[in-house]
DNA sequence: TCAAAAGTGTTCTGTTTACACCCATGG
DNA sequence: CCATGGGTGTAAACAGAACACTTTTGA
């Protein structure tokens, strides 16, 4: 059998696709670009670009995201390949998907990057070519499960936040209403945040308390394979 | 930027390697095969070959497995792809690796194979070529958390098993003793199984009785997004 | 003085854990 | 008749869900 060994021809192109995630304080938000290229120009897609024979998956997801948007020092994860054979109609490309997560205002992208790069509110993604569609979907799927196994928000959430935008970022990722009280007590209960003395006061006239994560308690808890973060 | 445009010398070999597990009644064992061909002739590998043009990846998996086991019909499923540099010496590839349930018993692989592939206990498995390590433990992982999250055993058990085999193919997975009264208690719980009149009588002067999964409620029940099965 | 959002605890319910004895049978 | 593994229930501890009022202060 010829398993073992190479031939030529059935080498292929090998993509990346991000899907990056970004909270806005109100909505969670995904990043697409406008394709000014062939094929499917003018039609919106997530970032992506092939990888090159030098570099592995990460590093090329990590390049083709700066290159794109800016943005740098994103880190990312990979979901999986996509691989059907018709999935791309100009040439066979196989495509691994990237996800990462970003605080929107932190992360500005540079100007002329803007006009191709733009953050849509989850809920009002429009249509993306290829397979995109499954990609973004199957990357909900991984976060909202990541949501429920620990806390998630440093990568969402600017430095200082309020007890408030926690809450909302995990009722958009997780699409629904949560009780403020049972929030705040579990949130409290796993005990990885600071309360800082310092309030938020435009949010409400009595003000609202800021936190920031503590990062190494974080850490340890996750490291020690706890935290069942159930809501 | 030249993102977008086919290099044709960055084209790549795509490998998938597959990760399969098997219960026999008392362990949790893995697929392996002893590699006849260079490089690394002579060690123990995972059961891997290169996706050809004309298939997808899934695809792939399937044919490289019969090929090199005689095993048919196997459902695998993608866990993630291998992309380092380095990562095969012969040969820039990356590689996608599969994973699968099967029952050891109800499937013997054909003769002429039998010397290459054999069935290691997880726990007694050789050194594995390039980052096939990595792959399994990763593989691994997964089943634990898929095994927690719904009753995995369809695959792995045969047709009619025991309370008991059931139990066994959980403390493997989750590397663990269970309780015996809880454990009954909560897959009674799940009202997932069919007890069956027949026993076994092989196991015990006693016998034990046999069950079947209940495929239909269990379909039904996962497709619900229900179950959560802590054990 | 009032509108708006923040902050805060308790009770109830369901789930998980811990735990020990009798049963049926083949040898 | 006894050794072996199968089969069974209950109580205590814990985690999750439901639920409403007071506080602060800028306009």
């Amino acid at each position: 059998m010829d398993l073992n060994h190479y031939r030529e021809e059935d080498k292929v192109l090998l993509a990346v696709d991000c899907i990056i995630f970004g909270f806005d304080k109100h909505h969670l938000r995904i990043l697409l670009i406008k394709r000014n290229f062939e094929p499917e120009s003018g039609k919106w897609s997530l970032i992506g670009g092939f990888m090159k024979r030098e570099e592995d998956l990460d590093q090329a997801a990590v390049r083709v995201l700066e290159a794109l948007t800016g943005l740098r020092d994103i880190y990312m994860e990979q979901l999986q390949a996509y691989s059907k054979v018709d999935r791309d109609p100009g040439e066979r490309t196989i495509s691994v998907a990237y996800y990462a997560l970003i605080d929107v205002d932190s992360h500005q992208f540079d100007g002329p990057r803007l006009e191709t790069a733009q953050w849509f509110k989850l809920s009002e993604a429009p249509d993306l070519i290829f397979d995109h569609n499954d990609m973004v979907e199957k990357a909900v799927a991984r976060l909202r499960r990541r949501a429920l196994k620990r806390p998630i928000g440093f990568e969402l959430l600017p430095e200082k936040f309020t007890m408030r935008q926690l809450q909302t970022l995990y009722e958009s990722i997780l699409d629904k209403k949560l009780d403020k009280r049972n929030f705040v007590n579990k949130i409290n209960s796993l005990d990885v945040l600071i309360k800082l003395d310092e309030k938020d006061m435009t949010v409400a006239r009595k003000g609202a308390y800021l936190y920031t994560f503590d990062k190494e308690k974080y850490d340890r808890k996750v490291a020690e394979e706890g935290f069942n973060f159930k809501i």
